[in-house]
DNA sequence: CAGTATCCACCCTGATACTG
DNA sequence: CAGTATCAGGGTGGATACTG
């Protein structure tokens, strides 16, 4: 047994990951790099402004991305991953294999 | 890039151990082997019979747990992880430590 | 463009009581 | 012991309109 239960628990890091769209998004930064509000849109059709906002406000508090205002106008925002984010590339693509091998 | 945001989506398996729950009651099966309800009602003391139960019983349906019911008075149940419940330990170590990682 | 504000519906969850 | 039934509340998410 590697981890004891009593020192796991979900908020140990694990919430910051969790929800509807956060993998997603982390994994068209990993692809993109960077990327705007408007573009996470285009790829994510399905959420709302209210909800990218949010779990984007949400990574950045979580330092697993860094947002990036140029002011200019209009105003453009860009979206990377942090060195930390960046790590989750391996344990997201375990997850994902792990998934499919069970239908 | 090893995987595409297209194909990565959350219920590719991910929503499987989402949740408050789902990962504390894997890592106690995991130390434990078997455990019957109260055993978890025990070890997790603020979850509610009525979560305690939707949650066994969406990892049951999941295929990450077994449910095992002895037709004795009073009843007896027993939980336990199935191979592909088991499979999920090195990963959930890995973000473990990813968690711990920063701060 | 990149959000915020507002309103509203719904679902998730907790508490309590009950059952086989 | 191992749950289910019921009711109530609070937070979460969607739609729309508005702002710098």
């Amino acid at each position: 047994m590697k981890i004891d239960p009593q020192f796991c628990r979900v908020d140990d890091g694990l919430d910051t990951i969790l929800g509807k769209w956060k993998i997603p998004i982390i994994l068209y930064l990993l692809k993109n790099q960077t990327m705007r509000f408007s573009d996470l849109q285009k790829v994510l059709p399905e959420i709302s402004k209210k909800m990218l906002s949010k779990n984007l406000k949400e990574l950045e508090e979580d330092d697993l991305i860094t947002r990036t205002v140029y002011p200019t106008v209009p105003p453009k925002v860009e979206y990377s991953l942090t060195e930390h984010g960046k790590e989750l590339e391996d344990i997201i693509d375990s997850l994902h294999k792990w998934g499919l091998r069970h239908q």
